[in-house]
DNA sequence: ATGGTTTTTACTGCGTC
DNA sequence: GACGCGGTAAAAACCAT
């Protein structure tokens, strides 16, 4: 939790990058708007706040799980129990036990026994593992799910490395979603190599995907590190506004979208007279200082940063 | 594989506290 | 002296071809 600067008011904020989280009621969850951190707290956000707690979540409780596409089967699946009684208790008579034997070798055949579902309902419970270790929201995990699927499907999927194919298509769902988590802390997250993470995810962004996905904008970055560094947010709005004013341009092209925020957040902080340091923007970004003088050098290069964008105190 | 581009590594000099 | 900053050369990583 941090006080916000104008009014002082507290709110729910994100672990991960410290932005203030949205309550999602339906879900019962804060979701994080920038990096797509979740909680299964309940909401925040001012006088709704007792209506929301556990016993109210609790009372709410649904039939069965929710259909989801992370599951192997949709979370359809039936049981036939080896127990040979009837729904009452009672056992069964030797002639329906004969029959329940049959519909339950059948059932078991077209089902999880086969290889490929086996390995698709194994890969997705590795997808939400990891999403949860990166604190992602459900829709990417279901983005991820879905992607999967797909790739199984066109056997994309056959013969690969089951945690690469993971990483990728968490990352790729990332993208989707325009959640800001770079391609280094899913890796991190994964316990992959950065490269080896990138093989499977141009692969898979190739063969499945078939058209680019661009990475989260500049900006999406800049909140992310104004939140991650707890940076006064009027920064953020110095930053963003800087921005916007120098995108048109040659200066980011083929440039990390990363750097280049954390540039943005560096020149920000001077300009409001809040110096913040460039190694620590850097270290945030996780980008060398080198890169973020570079990026302050073009765009200082090529724009005249007018007094205008100077703090209003 | 290759070549062009970007990022990192490693090091140096300068001013300030 | 430590720190923050700016710069550079060369190595490494990246990407499209």
């Amino acid at each position: 939790m941090w006080e916000s600067g104008r009014d002082g008011a507290f709110r729910t904020a994100c672990p991960v990058c410290g932005d203030k989280l949205i309550g999602d009621a339906e879900k019962g969850e804060n979701v994080c708007p920038n990096c797509g951190y979740t909680t299964s707290a309940p909401a925040d956000s001012g006088p709704e706040w007792k209506a929301m707690d556990l016993e109210e979540k609790n009372r709410r409780v649904r039939v069965g799980s929710p259909t989801t596409l992370a599951l192997h089967d949709f979370g359809l699946s039936t049981e036939i129990s080896r127990s040979m009684r009837d729904s009452h208790g009672k056992f069964l008579d030797p002639a329906m036990r004969v029959s329940v034997e049959k519909m339950r070798k059948w059932q078991s055949r077209t089902r999880t026994i086969n290889s490929e579902e086996r390995g698709l309902s194994n890969v997705l419970s590795k997808i939400s593992e990891l999403c949860d270790a990166l604190n992602l929201p459900d829709n990417v995990a279901e983005t991820a799910a879905q992607i999967y699927r797909t790739s199984a499907k066109m056997k994309v999927a056959k013969s690969k490395s089951i945690l690469g194919m993971t990483a990728a298509t968490v990352y790729l769902a990332c993208r989707k979603c325009g959640v800001s988590r770079t391609l280094k802390e899913v890796a991190r997250a994964a316990g992959m190599e950065k490269g080896s993470v990138a093989r499977y995810f141009r692969l898979v962004l190739k063969e499945v995907e078939k058209e680019y996905v661009p990475p989260p904008s500049v900006e999406k970055y800049i909140s992310k590190l104004i939140n991650m560094a707890k940076i006064d947010p009027k920064i953020e709005r110095l930053a963003l506004q800087i921005s916007r004013k120098t995108t048109d341009s040659k200066i980011s092209s083929g440039k990390a979208p990363v750097g280049l925020a954390a540039a943005y957040v560096y020149i920000a902080s001077v300009m409001a007279g809040e110096r913040f340091p460039q190694r620590e923007v850097a270290e945030y970004a996780e980008v060398t200082e080198v890169t973020v003088r570079n990026r302050c050098r073009e765009i200082l290069d090529n724009f005249v940063l007018r007094q205008e964008f100077a703090p209003i105190k």
